[in-house]
DNA sequence: CTAAATGCAAATGCTTTGCAATTCC
DNA sequence: GGAATTGCAAAGCATTTGCATTTAG
């Protein structure tokens, strides 16, 4: 079974790049949880635990591990980009509270076969798609409900 | 029938807001042309044609034709914000070249549906949504596969 | 008249980059 | 050994903001 490691060792090979102690401790802190993380959260919790890794080395690392396949960017809010994994978790859409700032990850094959559709009709080869609904969760709704 | 001015004239006296020659100049540049644009752009051709107005002052009028429901954001690229119509533009989604960066707007009432179903499956009350599928187009298609 | 708006230039905040010192293969 | 990598601090860029001046209503 391939791991995480496994598949960022061989992109870099690929790329005669090197598997260095920081690239590694990033990808293993990236890879400590499924929650979705800016550059900033993943820079504080590395000081913490391991050893303090430069913002720089942060931002040249993950476009590394995007380009193996291994997270993507997930949204943009506020000026800034939040990624998430990509191995081992399935391709989903957000559905992004606007009161709470919760994301709810779903997936819905018709979806997915309908934009096949669209691109076929189009001529379009499609290498990666998103779909991000804004709006209010239910508990964010009755807060409105009982404020109004 | 309403116009664009109509509206933003409401929108600005519901907030108590004044209706300047410079936030005229920018709704007519604005809405002279259906294309997505950027502020750099709306920058540039405010300059030749009317009378220069200065970038600060396009930020701050961008946010007020989105209140007003007259525009909104289509798409961030190279961290940029391009923005296009809504008012008179029914929604649509789009496709985003990777090659040549060319926009295709489509709409599909089964998509949307679709959508709304999901959010009714999850209790949330949808406001916005937005989907950017990236690939190649026809062309790029072809150029790709010549090259190699 | 006076609150709001403008332009300017400085500030912000995320991200990138040049460079000298270090490290992996 | 030598190319690749790192950290640092400086630079880039889109966007925002403080402030003195101007303007709409």
């Amino acid at each position: 079974m391939i791991t995480e490691e496994d598949r960022f060792r061989d992109h870099l090979k690929k790329k005669g790049l090197k598997f260095t102690s920081e690239r590694k401790l990033i990808l293993k802190e990236v890879f400590s949880s499924h929650k979705h993380f800016d550059v900033e959260e993943l820079f504080g919790r590395l000081r913490k635990k391991d050893r303090a890794i430069s913002r720089a080395t942060i931002y040249r690392t993950l476009p590394l591990l995007i380009e193996s396949g291994l997270i993507r960017e997930a949204l943009r809010c506020r000026d800034r980009f939040y990624y998430e994994h990509v191995f081992g978790h399935p391709h989903h859409d957000h559905l992004l509270c606007i009161g709470c700032g919760k994301v709810i990850e779903f997936r819905d094959e018709r979806l997915e076969k309908l934009q096949n559709e669209v691109c076929k009709k189009y001529g379009f080869e499609l290498i990666e798609h998103r779909l991000g609904i804004k709006g209010y969760c239910k508990k964010c709704q009755k807060k409105i409900s009982k404020s109004t």
